[in-house]
DNA sequence: CCCCCCCC
């Protein structure tokens, strides 16, 4: 009972910060915080108890390990209380030692009494016991508490030296430096010291609202960690300023609830720099850290929906060749590579590189990488593409790196895997996912085109203007028009020729056991298909219109796999799904059976 | 106030 800082927690909620506090939790409780993991403790001081305290996230692992556990005794070696909304106060443990574990006590030590705070001091000390600490501190001001302003932390003016070296308390001015953690959007007065970890380029935007120029950065302190965006003017002020790795006091920026979609950091909230804010370098040497993952294990991906922004370790264990491909929308040619990363939980994931950094990679030494901010694709089952604001780290001096690295040089590098990114198992076609029509006209979003596989009958063929006259220019493929004089006019490439090529546009109706949706197939795919070539066709279609039906009509009530691309179009005001063939084959029967009894056996699993 | 991030 002794062992324990009897009266603490008063003493701490009254504005005090008594130095290396003994407490014991009583029980842990995870709490909703976006998709973070987050607890929060009931704390006691064997005369108090209050489940004001929350414990830092960069802790968390000692939740899962099982070092912190109820009615262990931990001595508070770096903490800071901060008032929220209305009063209330908020402890946040930055850094803690175990004195003694769960199982070591056992039990509740004394008779703990819930502080509570909106009773004085003397109301809640009905029998004051013989009492460590004083509450001898004088109370925040009411200014200060009317604006969520933080307690005076060191009203002594002795710095409490942290246990993990050197941390910055003190803003230039001499205020006190608020932990990130504890920034809301209710709270006006602040000035937090953190390390720039990410720093995005300028990028420009216009829409319907106007337009202007944006660059966004990411903080992290000991506490935690947020997004910052500039804007126009403040890009101007501080794109140059703001370094990566520097250390900032920041103060006066503006509050808001982060987009979860865009931001995968750890908080609920981000900030946008204004015309209030102060940017000041902090040139103290300082305990924090450099980066902070929020790593997803690899057998996790599979759970996790579509488009989300994680963060991933892994080993690389194969890495591919760079290749070049064509941006769907605009035309323009990218690089990029494709990597397997394997972690311990025997899963193996497509990881793509883009640009510079595909071509600058080298994974011959199958060194660990770790990526913050990847995004996932559902591309053949599970993949992750690296976006300009991901932070991708080579090798990085962190434990969880030489944890894996230890791991695949004894025996992680023969290990089977699962490979989430080849889902039907086999390469080249016949992986990808397989949906039917209903569960792809669900999941088919407005904007973004989406792949999948369907097993289907060609039940109806559109013959119609199945077939148009394209420029014969190598890659054009613009329909012509025909001159009426043996000339023909490309318009998109300003020019007459004398000839055209046969390009084919098929209209196909295709059933599943589902429903059934017209789907258009072009040139490479329609010649495959058809199994003649689009001038073959061509010709038919002008000297022989009964042959050329005959080999359209050929795929009748045939059974394929078609590989799609989909998405919602909307021509004025009415959405239609838009499905085009962009791979097809052949039904294998042993490996569509075997994909049939996969599926039947999942779903005997569910029910 | 952005929120694009590509390709199979």
């Amino acid at each position: 009972m002794e062992t324990l800082s009897s009266g603490v927690i008063g003493v701490i909620i009254g504005g005090t910060h008594p130095e290396n506090p003994v407490v014991q939790i009583l029980s842990m409780k995870r709490i909703p915080s976006g998709s973070q993991e987050r607890w929060r403790l009931l704390i006691s001081d064997g005369k108090w108890s209050s489940s004001f305290a929350m414990l830092a996230t960069q802790l968390n692992n000692k939740v899962a390990s099982g070092e912190i556990s109820n009615n262990c005794i931990i001595s508070m070696n770096r903490y800071v209380c901060n008032t929220v909304q209305e009063n209330k106060k908020v402890l946040i443990i930055l850094d803690l030692k175990v004195t003694k574990t769960g199982a070591e006590v056992g039990c509740k030590l004394g008779s703990p009494v819930n502080y509570d705070p909106k009773k004085s001091a003397s109301e809640q000390q009905e029998q004051p016991a013989q009492q460590q600490y004083k509450a001898a501190a004088p109370k925040a001001s009411p200014s200060m508490a009317a604006t969520g302003g933080n307690v005076q932390r060191n009203p002594l003016g002795q710095h409490n030296a942290p246990a993990n070296g050197p941390s910055v308390t003190r803003t230039p001015s001499g205020g006190s430096v608020n932990p990130i953690e504890s920034l809301t959007p209710y709270q006006n007065r602040w000035t937090i010291c953190a390390r720039v970890t990410n720093k995005a380029s300028i990028r420009t935007w216009s829409n319907s609202r106007g337009e202007g120029k944006l660059f966004s950065f990411e903080l992290l302190d000991e506490s935690g960690e947020i997004r910052a965006t500039a804007f126009n003017d403040e890009v101007d002020k501080y794109y140059d300023m703001i370094e990566a790795d520097k250390v900032y006091f920041i103060t006066g920026a503006s509050l808001k609830t982060a987009n979860k979609q865009y931001n995968n950091l750890n908080n609920d909230y981000e900030m946008s720099l204004n015309r209030t804010t102060e940017i000041t370098p902090c040139h103290e040497a300082t305990a924090i850290p450099t980066m902070q993952f929020n790593f997803v294990s690899l057998d996790q991906l599979e759970a996790l929906p579509k488009d989300t922004i994680l963060d991933v370790i892994g080993v690389c264990k194969e890495v591919f060749d760079l290749s070049h491909v064509t941006m769907r929308s605009t035309g323009k040619e990218l690089t990029k590579r494709d990597l397997s990363l394997v972690d311990t939980t025997a899963r193996e994931v497509r990881l793509t590189l883009w640009g510079t950094q595909a071509e600058t990679f080298d994974g011959s030494q199958q060194p660990v990488l770790a990526v913050k901010g990847v995004k996932l694709s559902e591309f053949n089952g599970r993949s992750i593409s690296v976006l300009s604001s991901s932070c991708v780290q080579i090798n990085p001096d962190i434990r969880e790196a030489h944890m894996l690295k230890g791991w695949f040089d004894n025996g992680g590098n023969v290990a089977e895997t699962i490979n989430l990114s080849s889902r039907g198992g086999s390469q080249g076609f016949g992986s990808g996912i397989y949906k039917l029509f209903v569960e792809a006209q669900q999941s088919t979003g407005a904007d973004k085109p989406e792949y999948f596989c369907v097993n289907g009958t060609v039940v109806m063929v559109r013959k119609d203007n199945s077939m148009y006259t394209a420029c014969p220019k190598e890659g054009c493929n613009k329909k012509v028009v025909d001159q009426s004089n043996g000339m023909y006019r490309c318009e998109k490439c300003d020019q007459t020729y004398d000839t055209f090529q046969w390009r084919i546009m098929l209209g196909l109706c295709v059933a599943d056991i589902s429903d059934s949706q017209w789907i258009t197939i072009f040139q490479d795919q329609a010649e495959q298909l058809l199994n003649t070539t689009s001038n073959e066709l061509g010709a038919l279609k002008e000297t022989n219109k009964e042959d050329f039906e005959k080999i359209m009509d050929s795929v009748l009530f045939k059974n394929y796999n078609f590989k799609l691309r989909c998405k919602i179009e909307t021509y004025n005001g009415e959405s239609r799904w838009k499905g085009t063939a962009v791979n097809l084959s052949d039904v294998e029967p042993k490996e569509h059976s075997q994909r049939l009894i996969t599926e039947i056996n999942k779903l005997a699993e569910e029910a």
